[in-house]
RNA sequence: GCGCCCUUAGCUCAACCGGAUAGAGCACUCGCCUUCUAAGCGAGCGGUUGCAGGUUCGAGUCCUGCAGGGCGCGCCA
């Protein structure tokens, strides 16, 4: 079963087509004046422009043909031309219990399901990740899911960047620190088989500390440079010692970045890194080559980009430098031929700052150009900064770059307080109260990003966002866990749900917001903007307590008791998998 | 210099291919807990949607210009 809109929709487009007018414009949406109806067709005021008849007269044949629909309380004509219609309870009643009886809740799979790759987190071996890092994650994870939850094949992938001239950079630093590991590279680069335990020791704490050091030195020091240069080449070359070495550093950082995005409720099917696609690069060269793509250009190998109509003219890609290396351009450009041959996708979405803008657009042309995506198939969703209190970038206290650990820490000790303030979850385990104290921080930070339209950046102010009142995560935490009290209460006393039937004033309008889950799903899916499912999200449990405080549950009669039982729990159902859909996790009790 | 994005209530943000009276939250005022979690609900206050034009029956939304802010502009990623 369509929900309401789709299926009013149909009705009033089948209209418009019997009477000879352009069936899309009877689309239906949800009325704007909830007072005069619950949805409305402007359908009439578009085809009088069309067609030049005065918009009223055609409303007034499409309501006349629509009088006899079951489903239909009211037909009403309102304004110049504004179709209202208002269902019967009976209808809302039948929606609603058709949600109730659906796993989805409401939702609707796409007709066309796709192979999706979504690239994004984009972590650095050796780097913790930062504030910058939050909002890839967290809107990465949301559009995951979403396109998960709507039917494609989705797969995640951190795209990590783990190969290059800082990795080399980094061997060196960590050599010179640790004349035994230095030691023991040298000797496997030299062919000795030796244990490589000794590797072991290296931790993400000291490739943290030794990179900037290195890098500043590399900057500076051209000595340096050319060495860590050497390392880098090394490495390509497959040199024992420090492939070894760079797989450690890998492996530890992977590891522990893993521990941080879980942390967050972030999770990746790949980490495929800049190193899997090192292999592809010179026969991919040679095949751009071959198409006649490349160009000698001051020294370089580039691919020309412009486009007729284009109104400035766009960098063109850098292939090969004037080194003879590959730049982060020429990887991009390897793994988008790299996820063609392995999961040939139909779409790849690139989750990452809105100021890689040029560079996407730039690498995307250029894949279009050589073949290895179909135009269209490749879409950079681009996000703003999160900013301070200042509404420049976050920044610390002391001006320097926040961990994203911290942060998370920051938020739970906030989350922590806000519980003790309430005398909430005192006489709770400690492990429990962690447990809450941890989803309420996760929820803070997730729904005060994924509120806002990804492509605004936004104020980070820990207090607002931790606040258990108003438009919040742990707001819509609280309203959850209130209805898995009611329901364990109800449990409790033997009360069990019926079927459902629709009266109150407070009933209809929930049933209404259960339905426009759908189009809250939909709108998101298309224009990738998760900020729709977290406004229903809210609107869902605003109309909820509406319901909660007019509705007497558990002492209504039985009738009525089991059919606001089942509304509740529906409630909860959807709820709880629109958060899941913003990757927002649930307590059972706060 | 060229280009992209942004400017909506005191603050933080929404607004369904252009539609009725531009909505939420916070803050502020008032009312509601012997009854299912008041972290809630109801009511009120608050707007020339940066400015000036244009298209349209109708513009926060589309077009042009201007002002202010942010960002990007080939050998880092």
């Amino acid at each position: 079963m369509s929900d309401l809109k789709r299926g009013l929709s149909e009705a009033v487009e089948a209209v418009f087509a019997e009477l000879g007018l352009p069936a899309e414009l009877g689309r239906v949406t949800a009325s704007d004046r909830p007072d005069l109806a619950d949805f409305q067709s402007n359908g009439a005021l578009a085809a009088a422009k069309r067609v030049g008849k005065n918009p009223r007269e055609i409303a007034t044949l499409v309501a006349e043909r629509l009088a006899g629909d079951a489903r239909l309380e009211a037909v009403e004509i309102a304004g110049p031309g504004f179709i209202n219609l208002k269902l019967t309870d009976r209808s809302l009643s039948d929606r609603a219990q058709a949600i109730a009886d659906d796993p989805r809740q409401g939702a609707e799979i796409v007709a066309q399901p796709r192979r999706v790759l979504i690239d994004f987190g984009g972590p650095n071996v050796a780097k913790p990740m930062h504030v910058g890092h939050l909002r890839a994650s967290i809107i990465g994870e949301a559009i995951k899911r979403l396109y998960r939850f709507r039917g494609d094949s989705v797969l995640g992938d951190a795209h990590f960047g783990d190969w290059g001239y800082q990795m080399g950079l980094l061997i060196g630093a960590v050599m010179d620190e640790r004349p035994e590991i230095a030691r023991l590279v040298d000797s496997l680069n030299a062919g000795a088989s030796e244990d490589t335990a000794a590797f072991g020791a290296v931790a993400l704490t000291d490739l943290d500390r030794l990179y900037p050091q290195a890098a500043a030195k590399g900057k500076a020091d051209t000595d340096y440079r050319d060495r860590a240069r050497k390392i880098t080449a090394g490495l390509q070359d497959r040199l024992p010692g420090y492939y070894a070495l760079w797989q450690r550093f890998r492996d530890v950082t992977q590891v522990a970045l893993e521990r941080d995005f879980h942390a967050l409720g972030v999770d990746f099917d790949l980490w495929k890194g800049e190193s899997d696609v090192e292999d592809l690069i010179d026969p991919m060269v040679a095949d751009l080559d071959a198409k006649g793509l490349l160009v000698d250009d001051q020294g370089a190998r580039i691919i020309r980009v412009v486009r007729e109509g284009d109104k400035r003219e766009l960098p063109p890609l850098l292939v090969v430098s004037s080194e003879g290396s590959a730049m982060y351009g020429t990887t991009d450009l390897a793994t988008i031929l790299d996820r063609k041959q392995t999961f040939d996708p139909n779409l790849v979405i690139y989750c990452v700052d809105q100021r890689q803008a040029d560079h996407f657009e730039i690498v995307f042309r250029a894949a279009y150009l050589a073949g290895y995506a179909q135009e269209g198939q490749l879409e950079h969703v681009g996000f703003g900064t999160m900013n301070g209190t200042d509404g420049k970038p976050f920044k610390t206290r002391e001006g320097g770059v926040l961990k994203l650990n911290d942060m998370i820490e920051m938020t739970r000790v906030k989350a922590r307080e806000r519980l003790h303030e309430a005398g909430l979850g005192e006489n709770l385990a400690e492990t429990e109260f962690e447990d809450i104290a941890s989803k309420v921080a996760v929820a803070a930070l997730k729904f005060a990003d994924l509120q806002n339209f990804r492509g605004t950046s936004y104020v980070f102010d820990l207090d607002r966002f931790t606040s258990f009142e108003g438009k919040t995560g742990p707001y819509l935490l609280y309203q959850a866990v209130r209805v898995k009290s009611l329901l364990r209460r109800a449990a409790d006393e033997a009360v069990s749900s019926g079927p459902i039937t629709v009266t109150e004033p407070a009933e209809r309008e929930l049933v209404l917001t259960l339905d426009a889950f759908e189009t809250a799903l939909s709108e998101a899916y298309d224009k990738k903007a998760p900020n729709a499912v977290a406004e229903h999200a809210y609107r869902l449990s605003q109309a909820f307590s509406k319901f909660y405080a007019a509705c007497p549950i558990l002492q209504a009669e039985p009738k009525v008791r089991s059919s606001r039982l089942a509304l509740a729990q529906t409630t909860l159902a959807q709820l709880e998998r629109a958060l899941g859909v913003l990757g927002i996790t649930l307590p059972e009790r706060m």
